[in-house]
RNA sequence: GGUCCCAUCGUCUAGUGGCCUAGGACGUAGCCCUCUCAAGGCUAAAACACGGGUUCGACUCCCGUUGGGACCGCCA
């Protein structure tokens, strides 16, 4: 049974990393069937809050990664690491370690300094008892100090480690609490987690993890390092890019299968297939088509990939997912209530030319508002006595029309049209700015009709009065 | 500085020794369609980092160079 876990640390909101993370160990599991696991890793209690545990909960859940297991939170599972720390301590394979935090700061100092690895030099490692008056000690790992360490990833084969590069690392601070490097691989052990998946900037660590697993007698899982997300100028995505959290991009408008799908091509393919269902996914996904480079972030390509599943959503669901961008702007208000039906024709003619829920909002608006100011732009250009005549023509057809439907309608201007011999464009862009407040819009005929009968003619009267 | 990883169009990628005069997608440009804007269709520009090998034959295998990234914490 296939066990994997996606542990992210509560220092921040749930980022396009961490959600590809958490999406590709998400995808394994439910391909072979095996359990999805949440772990908050908040052994660093100065920077984890409560509020990013639930930021990132909140992130999960919209994506819709649900987990089988958890949250478990490793602040809570405190005594059990202390256990494996006396055990290692008892075994012989850790020792206490009476280096001040300043004198080891001071001395990693000094040899980046000088151009020297800043590794521990192992000064406690066979003390017998603790120096006269010493602080408090933290609990050191003892590393082989001879020998090679392999791992073999199942991303980028096998890897080779020289065990004197390693330094005999920290694993319980000297204020009695676990370290990452440590607790990790407890928990991993714990619970039985079959295969890692994470990010790459793990794969260094990995070879103190695997000799923490030899110390406890485990074998190790199965690793999979997958590549960085990075930013424009191709360095680790951060905040310095712009939006990084992913519930920013909800926000935005974007919806969630479109960023998982997204996010899914983000190192891995499946042919020339771009454009994925999330049952799709499921189905293709394997470690074996996971690239090994680094990829960019395009947001260019996020807005498209949006766009295709915005088209894809049924309207019935559009319309209940452009409601809170509709109360947001204030085009609609709490507890109103609109004809389902009609907003849901108004959104399909607006479905192609949007790319995400609040350009859809957007657009909406002049459908649903009562009025609309016509744009400065707009008005110079297309409100004037020019067009007054074909103002006036439309207004005067569009009132004599019992039947208000786009066929209808279209006869009206065809007339209009015929009668002062212009091109369509010289009497629809005109009408477009009265009824929409500009230049852009469905078929004009098409918006007059979903528009209806009254706002069409007072917004026409309006117009015609502004000129 | 040390260690590790990576290297195909601007970007995401296909490619697993001959199918490649390197395919798809985003973006960009042009054309068509057209009441505006989109959508759609067609077309175009655009890449195997470099140098050595191995081989009858390398984008594909090996080595080196260069470039980029990550890690080196009593952070995770």
């Amino acid at each position: 049974m296939v066990r994997v876990r996606f542990a992210p640390s509560p220092t921040g909101h749930l980022h396009i990393g961490g959600a590809r993370t958490a999406l590709f160990n998400w995808l394994f599991a439910r391909h072979h069937r095996g359990v999805f696991i949440l772990r908050i890793e908040d052994t660093d209690r100065s920077r984890s809050t409560e509020e990013f545990i639930h930021s990132i909960l909140e992130g999960l859940r919209w994506l819709g990664l649900d987990w089988d297991e958890g949250p478990y939170r490793q602040t809570e599972r405190l005594e059990l690491y202390q256990s494996y720390v006396q055990r290692l301590l008892k075994e012989g394979r850790a020792y206490h370690c009476y280096c001040s935090a300043q004198e080891l700061e001071a001395r990693r100092r000094q040899a980046l300094a000088e151009g020297r690895p800043p590794r521990y030099d192992g000064r406690c490692r066979d003390l017998q008892e603790p120096p006269r008056g010493a602080p408090p000690p933290s609990v050191r790992f003892k590393m082989p100090q001879a020998g090679q360490t392999h791992v073999q990833d199942l991303i980028r084969g096998p890897v080779v480690f020289e065990n004197t590069q390693l330094d005999d690392f920290i694993i319980l601070r000297s204020d009695g609490t676990p370290t990452y490097n440590f607790v990790v691989v407890v928990d991993d052990v714990d619970m039985g987690i079959t295969h890692v998946i994470r990010g790459d900037d793990h794969l260094n660590n990995t070879p103190k993890q695997v000799h923490i697993y030899r110390a406890l007698g485990v074998e190790p899982p199965r690793f999979a390092h997958l590549p960085m997300i990075l930013g424009p100028d191709k360095t680790r995505l951060s905040k310095r890019h712009g939006a990084t959290s992913v519930v920013a991009y909800r926000d935005m408008g974007y919806l969630p299968q479109a960023m998982v799908n997204y996010l899914a091509r983000l190192g891995w393919s499946h042919g020339d297939q771009e454009v994925f269902t999330v049952r799709e996914l499921i189905q293709y996904f394997d470690l074996k088509d996971v690239g090994k480079s680094a990829a960019v972030f395009n947001p260019e390509k996020l807005l498209w990939l949006n766009a295709q599943h915005l088209r894809s959503t049924p309207l019935s669901e559009l319309r209940e997912l452009v409601w809170p961008f509709l109360l947001r702007q204030g085009t609609v208000k709490e507890g109103q209530r609109l004809n389902a039906a009609w907003l849901e024709r108004a959104i399909g003619s607006l479905l192609e030319r949007s790319r995400t829920l609040l350009e859809l909002a957007q657009s909406l608006h002049y459908y649903i508002a009562e009025d609309i100011e016509p744009q400065e732009e707009a008005r110079k250009k297309f409100l004037h006595q020019e067009s007054l005549p074909y103002l006036k023509d439309v207004l005067k057809g569009l009132e004599a029309l019992e039947d208000f439907r786009q066929a209808r309608i279209e006869e009206v201007f065809k007339e209009v049209v015929q009668r002062h011999g212009v091109k369509l464009a010289k009497v629809a862009q005109p009408v477009r700015v009265a009824v929409t407040g500009g230049t852009v819009s469905p078929g004009i005929f098409e918006v007059l009709e979903i528009l209806g009968r009254q706002k069409t003619l007072r917004r026409l009267r309006r117009a015609i009065e502004l000129i």
